[in-house]
DNA sequence: CGGCCGCCTGGCAGCGCTGTCCAAAAACCG
DNA sequence: CGGTTTTTGGACAGCGCTGCCAGGCGGCCG
């Protein structure tokens, strides 16, 4: 709090006015070489930054946006959150973390509480924040700019980064198929989110390309969460006959649907394989070791800030490359 | 960036001066209650939040600190975070979230630089952040507030929140010696973690009062990762005899052990028991689900900016509870 | 050679608040 | 009832920057 140098102090050592070293903050053009470079000498010398809360005030930008998130999964969280900053970091904006809680009911007026207090310059939106209209509608209204990293392309709202959820939903139904299974369950996610449905649909679509008919009776809904994931698991060993593999909404169900295995003492993948998705910590420290897809999550966060932030018009809309991660709990199909 | 509403027009739609206004956002006495009603009134209607900017700028304090971390762990992160976030929110201040790295060579001036940019109030530090002199000494000097998160607790250095991680690894050492183990591993944490030490010196303790002698081969170095956890076990399943319960410096070198386990055709816990410690998401996401330490993280970082937010010079260190959770990678020592 | 344009630099207002000082009104006292 | 304190609220400066405008200087063109 005590010496803290100011654009004036720098100023009168490097022998300028004050605006001028404002100049050479910002990277403003018409300042001499030779100028600029007295300037950025004191500065590094006296270590000197400038107050960001000034900027903000006097300026027409504050150099900061918001990451909004509300994902239980500190896997998740921590990826979108390094990735975000890395970018913004890069650009010289602040990031600011901020867990929403998606159902209160004030959630539209906190949000936008948030943008005024903070002056933001922008917003980056993860699942399920990027699937409620009236945030976007609110968003829009303001002029407020925002990425969504969404689950799905779609063409309304703006700038997004995705990944294709369907077509590697179809991969990693594919790689079952090849294995030999026919019977594939599928544990599938909460309602609410896109992801889910999008998996569902590409298990649905690769099967029938196969020309296995879809059965509802395969699909167990879940939660995303570890718990979901063994319910599923002992739901579908009570069927006979029994599923040969089950593809899990995500890696925590995969995870759980592996554990309740272990403890029916199913061999895992002699007996049955089981397929995860997102390739997050989980996928390798359980075992076997998971197959699964690995979704981009760090670059999404990464595309979503340098779209925002660095965009052209060009490309209003990201899609990035998934990976199919075979592992060790899919195998041949058991005979008979 | 539209009509965001300034604490002007808040004073003219309430009819009192500007400055009143201020006296009611900021809880100031002086003011009669009717006229801090109608102010709050207004406010309430307009949505109003004061510009956090200006109030930096204009006032000694900016509602600001960070919570600095140099950690890979997304559990460990996310969860100090969280604990970190509930507590500032509640006292109206802002967390600044950032990843450090602390072994860059400018480390002290860039948090310097921070805390100049933003005018930070106060700092939250995490291990291994915790543990660097010249960061600590750089922040006395400038007389910026800090808690340390700090594992054990020393009397150096004001506030600080801690967990007694000896006593912890006595615990999870007893229980091993109580279920008849007597040749019992220790796989370390990195030298650079005053965690990993406490750790050891807690499994040496134990099994010193228990009259084993401590044995220094069977303590091996790992680096709380989950393949060091692994390396460790597969060095440790080489020995003859083979110990017959690892102890691993966290839950993600137990999650490894317990691989390695598996791929040895190991049965846990009938041929060797394995206990971690954090009671991270992994713990339950293993098979079998394993036994550990549940640390209080997030308790730990809500305490923390607790402490030094709101804390009374009274008691400048807290110390949180431990529990032993007992789940089923222990099991009694095998015969013979 | 005069005029105009581009480059570089400085001056000054003002962003939206808080801190300090001061004045008026209300409450209290001998 | 005058004088004094306490409460209440206003005036004003200024936090550290950026935006805008103005001005000096040199080069280039007609």
């Amino acid at each position: 709090m005590a010496g803290r140098p100011t654009i004036k102090e720098v100023s009168k050592i490097a022998g300028v006015s004050f605006k001028t070293v404002s100049r050479v903050l910002n990277n403003e053009k018409h300042v001499s070489e030779e100028t600029r470079r007295r300037v950025e000498e004191v500065v590094a010398q006296l270590n000197f930054r400038p107050s960001h809360a000034a900027r903000t005030l006097a300026g027409r930008r504050s150099f900061q946006v918001a990451l909004l998130y509300d994902n239980p999964s500190p896997y998740y969280v921590f990826h979108i959150q390094s990735g975000a900053l890395e970018r913004c970091h890069e650009l010289g904006y602040r990031l600011l973390m901020q867990p929403i809680d998606s159902s209160a009911p004030d959630m539209v007026p906190d949000v936008m509480a948030l943008v005024d207090e903070a002056h933001l310059d922008g917003l980056i939106l993860s699942p399920p924040l990027t699937e409620m209209p009236e945030l976007l509608e609110a968003l829009d209204k303001r002029k407020l700019p925002y990425v969504r990293i969404a689950p799905g392309l779609r063409k309304d709202h703006g700038l997004a980064t995705t990944m294709d959820d369907v077509a590697a939903a179809r991969e990693i139904t594919r790689h079952l198929l090849q294995l030999g299974h026919r019977r594939i369950a599928f544990a599938r996610g909460p309602e609410s989110h896109v992801s889910s449905a999008d998996r569902l649909a590409g298990y649905r679509q690769e099967l029938e390309a196969h020309g296995i008919a879809f059965d509802p009776a395969l699909v167990i809904a879940g939660d995303y969460s570890f718990a979901s994931g063994g319910a599923a698991a002992r739901t579908l060993f009570a069927r006979d006959p029994r599923p040969t593999a089950i593809f899990a909404g995500n890696d925590d169900m995969a995870a759980g649907a592996l554990a309740a295995a272990h403890e029916a003492d199913i061999a895992v993948p002699e007996a049955l394989s089981i397929a995860g998705f997102d390739d997050s910590d989980l996928a390798r420290a359980v075992w076997p070791p998971l197959t699964t897809i690995r979704q981009p999550v760090r670059e999404l966060a990464y595309a979503a800030a340098d779209l925002m932030l660095a965009g052209t018009a060009v490309t209003p809309q990201v899609m990035l490359e998934h990976e199919l991660m075979v592992r060790a709990t899919t195998g041949p199909a058991p005979r008979g």
